[in-house]
DNA sequence: ACACCATATACTGTATCCAACCGGAATTCG
DNA sequence: CGAATTCCGGTTGGATACAGTATATGGTGT
């Protein structure tokens, strides 16, 4: 959600539950912070450094986010996903990049659709050298990517939250070889129908993408 | 401070700064605080009689839900939504529409389809008998109704958050009389497919009445 | 007239206090 | 001896006062 702009001039003078945010955001991302945990509010301040005021403002805006739960006056808990909750967050997303897939074919320029063949390139090398985490964050990246060629701020808003809380889950999901091979043939497939500029068609792959995403991860969780 | 929803025997144990982000939301909604007017923040605070911290804390809230805009050390401000600010959310809610039309024939149950014949017929009668206001209200219950049957959680909050981003908008959208008569055939053919549990027809037209919404309201932002 | 500086007016962040509330433990009663 | 009630500790929620800082405004000097 915020990860803005790096290319205008901007100071980024954000204020400092932004900063908080952020920071907790990735705790929890990265695992720092276990889903169904609860959080230490006073010990958190003391490590972050930070006063009570801004820190409880940031964990309004998580909760806003939905990554975390706040349960009048008992506190609050990072956010635990159940099945149905990760099911129903892929199936919109799927519908997210099918729109983004589809818009980005007519809207996208062709400077950024070798943009997105070279970050492809590189996903394929990571690939091949078994480098789960730089293709995982590559992977990111590109699907990020995708839909900002859609021209569609709030799709970009939607997805990035989206993926936010699905973070941690995806990463468990590509572990196994067979499951990363189909990912990386749809991404190629991706990138054909991109190139051909074939709206329809990226859309439905970027969909059944995520689909297969949902087979990898149900037993997971 | 009227909050609205006695349906539940739901307990209103409420935090207070979720009460203040709902009263604010509520002004902004009805028009009481004008986009991209400053939010005076010890006003509000004298008007509501709340101090500064949840005050604070909801004006967070508000800004991740995309309402309000918060500019550091500049203070906030009601979110100004541009063109392509509208255009963009109308572009990812006929997508979720789709997505809840086409689930919602799979999963919604017949007693659950007849109550929204209901609310059609309901929206009938005041349509026939020009009443704005009460068809609005309950147009805007129709589609979160649908939303609902999806089974979708995810689906029914983004669709929430978008349509209360527009809510004004869409409010001015329909003063046209015949605009307002093809948004009344819209609903009876999303009945008839509904009815038919045609998922893919009701998504369709739930999709094409959203960009009927847009060239309705394109000209008056 | 324009530029620059000083002051005023916010908004941001901190610290502290008190009240309300949840949960568990101890006590009491059946 | 078991169960319900009560009490207490710890945590969260809300209010307020205060300090720091950035923006904006207005005045002054060239």
């Amino acid at each position: 959600m915020e990860a803005g702009e790096p290319t205008s001039l901007q100071i980024e003078k954000q204020s400092l539950h932004d900063q908080v945010a952020s920071r907790i955001r990735d705790l929890i991302i990265e695992g720092h912070l276990e889903p169904g945990s609860r959080i230490d509010e006073a010990k958190l301040v003391e490590q972050l450094g930070v006063s009570r005021t801004p820190f409880r403002e940031a964990l309004r805006t998580l909760a806003a986010e939905g990554l975390i739960v706040i349960r009048p006056a008992r506190g609050s808990m990072v956010r635990k996903l159940s099945r149905a909750d990760v099911f129903s967050m892929l199936e919109v997303l799927a519908e997210m990049e099918r729109l983004a897939g589809r818009t980005a074919c007519e809207r996208a320029s062709d400077s950024e659709i070798a943009h997105a063949r070279d970050l492809h390139e590189r996903m394929l090398e990571y690939y091949r050298s078994g480098e789960r985490m730089p293709y995982y964050k590559l992977n990111q990246e590109f699907h990020t990517f995708i839909a900002s060629l859609s021209r569609n701020e709030t799709l970009c808003e939607i997805q990035g939250n989206i993926m936010a809380r699905l973070k941690r889950i995806r990463f468990i999901g590509n572990s196994e070889p067979e499951h990363w091979r189909a990912a990386v043939d749809d991404h190629e497939e991706m990138m054909d129908a991109l190139a051909a500029r074939d709206g329809q068609r990226l859309g439905d792959i970027m969909a059944h993408h995520l689909s297969e995403t949902w087979q990898r991860v149900k037993n997971v969780i």
